[in-house]
DNA sequence: GTATTATTGAAAAGAGTTTTCATTATCAAT
DNA sequence: ATTGATAATGAAAACTCTTTTCAATAATAC
């Protein structure tokens, strides 16, 4: 995903933003983590980068990139206040209970079921979220999960 | 829905709680209403037939009808503190984007779709969210969704 | 009725997020 | 390169939502 960072920094300036180091700082971490993280882990593993980075910055930061639509809130059992970047296609996610580790899908053909729907229930549907959760291979292999 | 206000009260005293007039009101409110709602919501309807009713009983009691299977929490765009009554049987939620009204719908057949998913990448699903937006027929008829 | 103990509401505490504001740094125009 | 306009920053404060604490009250079993 590394090689999205500076697609990303100049999606930004072409919104009017400029170009700062707590902003690649972030953007960086985004696209580097396999998994979708709080504004708090953000903040944390920027730090590590950029001594004095603020979390107000984070917040700000996750904001406009997520009105630019490059990252997206996913919601699950605790919450929903995880990023993770966003992808183009019309793609869903897969997400591993275990460690979180988030992966898009896409070959869904819900058109039939749409389609029963409006028709029993009378609502136009404009919008659809499916999310799937499971266990990923490496946590499989690891023996780690009881819960499977 | 309101025959089934006993029937909760009854399972409520089945966990061991005691019927408390807070209680009832609340149980009330959210099986009276066609949308998922906030605790503040619950709590402000929930005043105007309890004068005194605490916030927190909201919050407990929510608590307590979730853990119990009775309610649900809904995540939408705005966040994942709405609560609605849950079907026993394995559906999922169509809501209007304009009233917010709430409708549980059934026949989806994910199953080829999973398997096709495991398939390709390994996972061990486990759990799948389906949730639906829409207009409902109220709202396309009432001619205020400009945004349909 | 009485004793037990779950439940209550108010207030305080806590967590997460947003706003305010003076300072700093980026970018465009020289 | 220098400068000026202004976007962006981080710290602190404010704010919202939720949970905990606690003494008083009320529901249930006996």
């Amino acid at each position: 995903m590394a090689q999205y960072s500076e697609t990303w920094m100049k999606l930004l300036a072409a919104d009017g933003c400029r170009q700062t180091p707590a902003r690649r700082v972030i953007v960086d971490i985004l696209l580097e983590s396999p998994r979708a993280l709080e504004p708090m882990e953000v903040f944390s593993a920027g730090r590590e980068r950029l001594a004095n980075l603020g979390l107000v910055t984070v917040y700000r930061t996750l904001e406009k990139l997520e009105e630019l639509g490059l990252v997206q809130r996913v919601h699950h059992h605790g919450g929903c206040n995880l990023y993770l970047r966003a992808t183009n296609a019309h793609e869903h996610l897969l997400i591993c209970s275990h460690c979180g580790k988030a992966e898009y899908f896409s070959g869904d053909n819900l058109s039939a079921l749409m389609a029963d729907i409006t028709r029993t229930t009378g609502f136009a549907i404009t919008e659809h979220w499916l999310q799937l959760f499971g266990t990923c291979p490496a946590c499989t292999r690891s023996g780690e999960v009881i819960h499977a």
